[in-house]
DNA sequence: TGAATGAATGAATAATCATTCATTTGTCAA
DNA sequence: TTGACAAATGAATGATTATTCATTCATTCA
């Protein structure tokens, strides 16, 4: 009996069809990170995944549609993460966005496979508009949510900035380039350091906020 | 002899090795603009350069070699325009500033297509570090160069930062993230806004050097 | 227990694409 | 003008890789 439990984990087993996809999707992940998006062949993935070959086919039609929703599982999880922060009402504005920054450079948003994804698809974006579309989708709302802080922050603060909208551009824009910087060169900037320049960016802006740390 | 010229200028031209490889460099930019670059092929290439299938393993031996010589290239321009900018011993501290912040969003530098190639090459420098390598080399450069300025801002204006170094990540990640914004979705972000929150990132940080446009 | 169902496999197929090289074409020195 | 050389061509080749589908295997239910 002990021999056919075994038998029976290294074995082929059936499993439910959502857990295959993401089971599959997780593969997707880890072989764009490990050989980019044009050097991830169905033959990687299915490796990855201890799979067989014809098992993408299977689940996910094909290579194309199984890349997109690789994509959009990564900005899914992502968006689910913001929405928490950004409805929780027992939060402040302050407090909202100081999460907003931890959040940005957690260990599992940070993991530098999932980072390789979203450059990846960036990558491609102006040839493959689709790409684009999944991203900006939840973009939009993000910007929204900043927007509408800043513009509370402004107010009550008495601030001369004259844009609120202009600042989320900028504040995602700085966390993006710091999410490159992470990816690029990981020696060099650290998800710590990262955090500490984006509330340094929000420090400098909103100065009755957001208390520098120094002085 | 009126036919005859308009024959030469149609037909197949001998050119001096050089000019051919920047002709297939500038073929293999828009190529990698129009389809990404795991969707580009020799066939793009060359058609994008009006000239016969084999002439790339010709003058670049391999297409990954062409590649690498194409991301070389933009890098290559781009710094050469910075080292203007720096070197340029007329300038002071903050004129230098002003000029970079003008360059990095001038025309020539943020036109869609070599900002494609760009983040083309960082979408798969995870996998393939000779990519980061290329771009890395001038980006320690410029590095260097913007923690000197920042230092003597610093001192100059007894600003309670403590950190030149972050301020120089933070200063970078903001303008590659605003590129980023400027390839994905140029509707919303032009290169004018671009150039606008870069100088009030500036202005944020080091108000006696950057008197605010506002107030 | 034994059909019946559908998940999973992977060898075979078909399509794509980089590279090669025999041939053609243009240039220039003699 | 000619011959020699180099540049350029593109059909053919060979390698890689997505997709197909006949077969195998696990599970369920009567």
């Amino acid at each position: 009996m002990a021999s056919s439990v075994l038998k029976a984990a290294a074995m082929r087993r059936v499993m439910p069809k959502q857990a295959r996809r993401q089971q599959l999707i997780k593969a997707t992940i880890k072989s764009i990170a490990r050989n980019g998006l044009s050097g991830t062949t169905m033959a990687d993935i299915t490796r990855e995944a201890g799979l067989s070959l014809g098992i993408v086919n299977l689940h996910f039609e094909s290579k194309e549609k199984l890349l997109l929703e690789t994509l959009r599982s990564v900005a899914d999880e992502y968006k689910n993460g913001l929405d928490k922060i950004f409805r929780d009402e027992t939060k402040t504005n302050v407090e909202k966005l100081v999460a907003h920054v931890e959040y940005d450079f957690s260990k599992n948003i940070v993991a530098r496979n999932k980072l390789a994804v979203w450059f990846a698809f960036w990558g491609e974006a102006k040839s493959r508009p689709v790409y684009s579309k999944i991203c900006s989708k939840h973009d939009k709302d993000l910007a929204n949510s900043l927007t509408n802080l800043f513009s509370e922050l402004i107010e009550e603060g008495n601030y001369p900035h004259s844009d609120p909208q202009s600042i989320t551009t900028g504040y995602t824009a700085l966390a993006d380039g710091l999410w490159l910087d992470i990816l690029i060169t990981p020696r060099e900037t650290s998800p710590q350091q990262a955090r500490n320049i984006a509330m340094n960016y929000l420090s400098a802006l909103f100065s009755k906020h957001f208390p520098s740390t120094f002085s």
